[in-house]
RNA sequence: GCGGGAGUAGCUCAUUUGGUAGAGCGAUAGCCUUCCAAGCUAUAGGUGGCGAGUUCGAGCCUCGUCUCCCGCUCCA
């Protein structure tokens, strides 16, 4: 089943089909790793999350949850180093394909000059990029490029395309941009502007926010903050469905443990995330845990949990341990302290533990891959082929408590006071979990469109019903049917959504 | 970003060398009433991804552009 483009490109198609997502602006051609999700999407998306942060902030009593803003202070992006790390111009060779770092380029370019003794012209040189990169002149650069002859080291040709700023974070301007006058003179000496952007990563805001929770909510440490929202990414490459997308909702949760406890609280973590896993009926093999060896500037440790999708093992979620990488920028950013006052008695010492920044502890998984993971395990073609008759179903085995509808009412035929009978059921069961009623076609059309939805339960009423109050029960999965009392039915399904 | 493939109705596809688009399924309405898709009738739905060019005439040829998929690349 991995690396099976078919089933992958079957599995997209059967979510425009059915209404879970669709490409952005499609009417006007779309708008590239930009997806909506609509009316059965959302709800399981919902649910995803719902069952996320359940698990998470409901179950945990030392974890609780915040929601930050998508904005935040310009500052924050200089902290954690996304500023610097992500924002340097980049030209390809074209016939090597191999992608540098424009100034790394010029200055192997200099240095060549400086061992060919050459000393002056290679101040000159990197005197001019300097220029040139101080204004953002590409053009310039690019010519820089072409005039020193530079050369790619794999291609050994001058066949470059033109430079181009990757940028990873989306920057848009804050407040009024006419009136608001250009602040000089931040703590870098940079010239700082009203540029704002749109985080690219969710941590942030549960950092720059961990003495407001940790103080007013009383919070003890180890103690953990959670959060859904949506992050952005300008990906050079987006592609692969939902899977890369340039706006994304990331669930993650920042877990603060004292300093030297992040080995045994990092393997807590993947032991609980993949418990998580696993509870949503999701085989083990299905998943791999992939430990990182480059670790990135802020860890200590890290890994990723791997599912295999369709288009092979791909990664869901990460698990870092970020140290006390963060805590500490921002305290130095902001010149405010972050640190925390332990009180607890450290035997070692006999004396509490005392003022310290905490190290941190991140569990951090994509939405969108989540529920990309729930659709393609979920997602199977069945041959229902008798000797008689050709006969095949799409159903998606979703979880009950992930369904995007729980319950299809679904009078046998519209007369005869069997729709009435339906939409009593139908009143009666709407507050407690989504249903869906349908009286039109056949009882099998009807099933088979739920199936493709991945609803778990049908009842159809039928004439039996009006003489002693049963109904049939149809069970997705297996494609069985029962006879049970209308009373029943809701205790069933609440049942099988809560487990 | 580079290379490859694709884009005709909601879906799957057809339209013989360029002569102004059809079918099945689906949808909607009605009939029938039947516990696992494909009974009957009717209706709706396409400026052929978009934009130029060649031509008397372009879904078909040329160029550009957008989007999707695959490989490489990238990925805190």
């Amino acid at each position: 089943m991995a690396n099976d483009p078919n089933r992958f490109q079957a599995i997209i198609s059967h979510c425009k089909e059915y209404g879970f997502i669709f490409p952005s602006s499609e009417i006007y051609d779309g708008l590239q790793a930009v997806y909506d999700y609509g009316q059965w999407g959302s709800e399981l998306k919902k649910n995803i999350k719902d069952y996320w942060w359940k698990s998470m902030v409901q179950l945990n009593d030392n974890i609780v949850g915040i929601d930050a803003a998508i904005f935040m202070h310009p500052t924050t992006w200089k902290a954690s180093g996304h500023v610097d790390n992500f924002n340097d111009p980049m030209i390809d060779n074209k016939d090597s394909k191999k992608r540098y770092r424009v100034d790394h380029l010029i200055e192997a370019q200099a240095e060549q000059m400086r061992t060919d003794g050459r000393l002056d012209e290679a101040d000159v040189l990197i005197d001019r990029m300097d220029q040139l990169l101080a204004t953002d002149d590409f053009e310039g650069l690019k010519k820089l490029i072409v005039e020193q002859n530079i050369k790619c080291a794999i291609s050994g040709t001058t066949n470059w395309t033109d430079i181009r700023q990757f940028n990873l974070m989306f920057a848009t301007e804050f407040g009024s941009v006419a009136e608001t006058p250009v602040k000089k003179g931040s703590e870098n000496g940079e010239e700082e502007n009203n540029k704002v952007y749109l985080r690219p990563e969710t941590a942030q805001g549960i950092f720059v926010n961990f003495l407001n929770v940790q103080k007013s909510g009383r919070m003890k440490i180890p103690f953990g903050i959670a959060q859904i929202g949506k992050a952005f990414r300008n990906e050079i490459v987006a592609r692969q469905f939902i899977f890369r997308m340039r706006e994304f909702e990331q669930m993650e949760m920042q877990f603060f443990i004292r300093p030297g406890t992040q080995k045994e609280w990092y393997e807590h973590w993947k032991t609980e995330r993949m418990k998580w896993h696993e509870s949503l009926g999701i085989p083990r093999d299905k998943y791999r845990f992939h430990d990182h060896v480059k670790l990135a500037h802020y860890a200590d440790a890290a890994c990723d949990i791997e599912y295999e999708f369709p288009i092979g093992f791909k990664e869901v979620e990460g698990i870092h341990s970020r140290t006390d990488f963060d805590l500490k920028q921002h305290q130095e950013f902001s010149k405010k302290k972050q640190q925390y006052f332990d009180n607890d008695i450290d035997p070692a010492t006999g004396k509490a533990f005392g003022n310290y920044i905490p190290y941190v502890i991140e569990t951090s998984i994509g939405l969108d891959r989540m529920f990309l993971l729930v659709i393609s395990q979920a997602y199977e073609e069945q041959d229902l082929s008798t000797a008689e008759k050709k006969d095949d179903r799409v159903v998606l085995k979703l979880p009950a408590m992930l369904a995007p509808i729980k319950l299809a009412i679904l009078p046998l035929v519209k007369k005869d006071g069997l729709p009435e009978i339906a939409r009593k059921i139908m009143d009666d069961c709407k507050g407690s979990f989504y249903c869906f009623y349908e009286e039109k076609d056949t009882i099998g059309k009807r099933y088979r469109r739920m199936d493709a939805l991945g609803t778990p339960f049908c009842v159809t009423v039928d004439q039996q019903t009006k003489e002693d109050n049963t109904v049939t029960i149809r069970y997705r999965d297996t494609m069985e049917q029962e006879r049970i009392p209308i009373d029943s039915i809701k205790e069933k399904v609440l049942q099988a959504i809560e487990r």
